[in-house]
RNA sequence: GGUCCCGUAGCUCAGCUGGAUAGAGCAGCAGCCUUCUAAGCUGUUGGUCGCAGGUUCGAGUCCUGCCGGGAUCGCCA
């Protein structure tokens, strides 16, 4: 149950029923929301100002109308007209009541919506070039968008996460050059390792396992077909690599679409270039060398371009390089059009800062191959400073002078580094602390949510020893006498629990997974707060041995509290431990 | 030079896609441990929302122009 939801529907209603011919993308625009002022009530609605103007009608005026509806409405104590024309709602405690029953009953669903209305979305994050482990830089876009995957799931899409293995450029020769250095090295040899190379040690598994599975027949073997055993096995080494940094994560891509397989004759980027000459989407021309570079290594030369500018982008973008070889957004175009021919019109891609650059082509490209059918949203992950006690942190085990995936979430736990990714808008930069993300203190997020969930089962371990014979189980729970809860300070922890619902819906539909660590944490918030006043006011207590109905009344609250935090950690892929070590 | 992102309390950041007197944490100050976990809570100080215009009933939020910080700019992916 979303308490917002259902007044947004009966203010609908009601304006409807004084006037009749409102549009409806104007009665849209109506929100129903939370005052920001706790003292003007539980609800508050624009709707007479939205609606005033298109009426001819003074906002107070039509507000005075709308209160009056109202007044029936057994749900509701108070209507009163407010400012330059808002209606503050506040609602009878059975309303709150209803609340914690359907958390009770729909336990992990509270909170899901069929807002997406099964409409399949294309989640493409990470991404990573497939040359070796996964560093720092790619840790937040791949927390990121699994996150948002699993927002969108449960806001009603229906999700697919994917990965592009950039697999086809000459950093791969690079790769499989260097691997062979490495499995020379494996024989016996002395190397050397010219710059330009991959320098990593990772690369010597590598040339270990194909000492082991070829001796030294490579040696003498010819050139192309070595590079393509070495690249084929250092590239499956490669993506097995990236896959476990990623599961560390809890991080599983439904697709892996290989960059390779566009490439080819008669392959899908020359069928995609096919059927953009025939939709006259690219020419032969020239393009104006971009100012404020080096003019000198500039070559003007006519080329292949695609009219990106047509579909909102500065210039328009060469498809075919110099050499006659496609470019990578050549590959990228025929990409997006596959992702639509294979029926997603709703596509999100998660990028890291460095790729801002490259966002509005490829939106034009998603609109072109798509005719404007399809949505292409791309989100930008700024950059993350590693820190330690404030200082700038390097770090280097497995791979050059990179900091690792792996080297992160040894240190700080999987549940942290997700949690501290998550607590922060994505297009701002931030800095990781790892000092902060390992204290155990309110300081840290990451522990006051967890605690607040662990201090949930405390409670209920204190309500078994102090009323042993009290039935909590889950029926029991659903049982309740709810009613007893009535005080302001529980009301005013259901009406947290209240705005989940939206809270959700909010954050699906603005693509903003930050939203749900947010509201966790001021879930986190209310919940010691009002645990603290029992200190003061014993009686506010959970656990009352005198009165085992009403200690049952405060544990289905309890367990309403720690169902929400399991709810919202859940999409955030963060553990929810029943006790703290 | 073009494009994109950021600029909110001393510090780190929210601000629900235009709403009411701009919020939280830290730091500072003042309190709370015979107590369901003090691993926490309560109160309080602190603001020209970078600057200047504009749009309207109403702007931190939208538009324009500046200032400052970052990213990026055919033949890398």
């Amino acid at each position: 149950m979303d308490v917002f939801a259902l007044f947004a529907a009966r203010v609908s209603n009601a304006l409807q029923t004084l006037y009749p011919d409102l549009p409806a993308d104007l009665l849209a625009r109506i929100v129903v929301e939370p005052p920001r002022d706790a003292a003007h009530g539980d609800l508050s609605t624009n709707a007479a100002m939205i609606v005033a103007k298109p009426l001819g009608k003074n906002p107070r005026e039509v507000a005075t109308a709308l209160v009056e509806q109202f007044k029936a409405d057994a749900d509701v104590t108070e209507v009163e007209l407010a400012g330059p024309g808002f209606i503050n709602f506040r609602l009878a405690t059975p309303i709150w009541h209803q609340v914690l029953r359907s958390i009770a009953t729909q336990g992990a669903e509270y909170g899901r919506s069929a807002l997406g209305k099964g409409e399949a979305v294309n989640i493409e994050f990470v991404s990573a070039n497939p040359t070796g482990p996964m560093h720092v830089g790619h840790t937040r876009g791949a927390v990121f968008g699994d996150t948002l995957a699993s927002l969108m799931a449960f806001s009603g899409y229906d999700v697919t996460r994917e990965y592009y293995i950039n697999d086809a450029g000459s950093q791969i020769d690079t790769l499989a050059r260097s691997t062979f250095l490495r499995y020379r090295e494996a024989l016996g040899e002395a190397i050397e390792i010219p710059s330009g190379f991959y320098p990593g040690e990772y690369l010597m598994p590598v040339g270990q396992a194909l000492k082991d599975e070829f001796g030294d027949s490579l040696l003498t073997k010819a050139e192309p077909e070595v590079t393509a055993i070495v690249k084929g096995r250092v590239l499956a080494a490669m993506l097995d690599l990236i896959k476990k940094d990623l599961a560390q994560l809890g991080i599983h891509h439904d697709v892996f679409f290989s960059e390779r397989t566009l490439h080819g004759e008669g392959g899908a980027i020359d069928a995609t270039l096919k059927w953009l000459r025939e939709e006259g989407m690219v020419y032969e021309g020239r393009l104006e060398p971009p100012k404020g570079k080096a003019p000198e290594e500039w070559e003007d030369r006519e080329q292949t371009l695609f009219r990106a500018t047509d579909y909102g982008d500065d210039i328009d973008r060469p498809l075919v390089k110099s050499d006659g070889t496609y470019t990578y957004f050549a590959a990228d175009i025929a990409y997006h059009r596959n992702k639509f021919l294979r029926g997603f019109k709703h596509m999100i891609n998660v990028l890291g800062a460095d790729h801002s650059g490259y966002v509005k082509r490829l939106q034009a490209a998603t609109k072109a191959v798509s005719l404007n059918a399809a949505d292409m949203d791309v989100r930008i992950c700024q950059l993350v400073r590693l820190l330690k006690n404030g200082e700038p942190f390097k770090m280097s085990k497995r791979s050059g002078d990179l900091v690792t995936l792996a080297d992160v979430v040894e240190e700080v736990g999987a549940d942290a580094t997700r949690f501290m990714l998550m607590y922060r808008r994505n297009d701002a930069s931030m800095d990781f602390d790892f000092a902060l993300v390992k204290e155990q203190t309110k300081d840290n997020p990451v522990f006051y949510v967890q605690y607040a969930h662990a201090r949930a089962y405390s409670i209920f371990k204190t309500a078994q020893r102090d009323l042993p014979a009290l039935d909590v189980s889950h029926a029991a729970l659903a049982a309740a006498e709810i009613e007893r809860i009535v005080t302001p300070a529980e009301l005013d922890l259901v009406r947290v629990l209240a705005a989940w619902p939206r809270t959700v819906a909010a954050a699906a539909v603005a693509h903003e997974p930050h939203r749900i660590a947010f509201y966790v944490h001021d879930l986190a918030a209310a919940f010691h707060s009002f645990w603290a006043k029992g200190k003061d006011d014993v009686s506010l207590r959970f656990v009352n041995s005198e009165d085992p109905k009403l200690t049952l009344a405060r544990l289905a609250l309890v367990d309403a509290v720690r169902q929400v935090i399991v709810n919202g950690l859940t999409i955030l892929g963060v553990s929810a431990p029943e006790e703290l070590s």
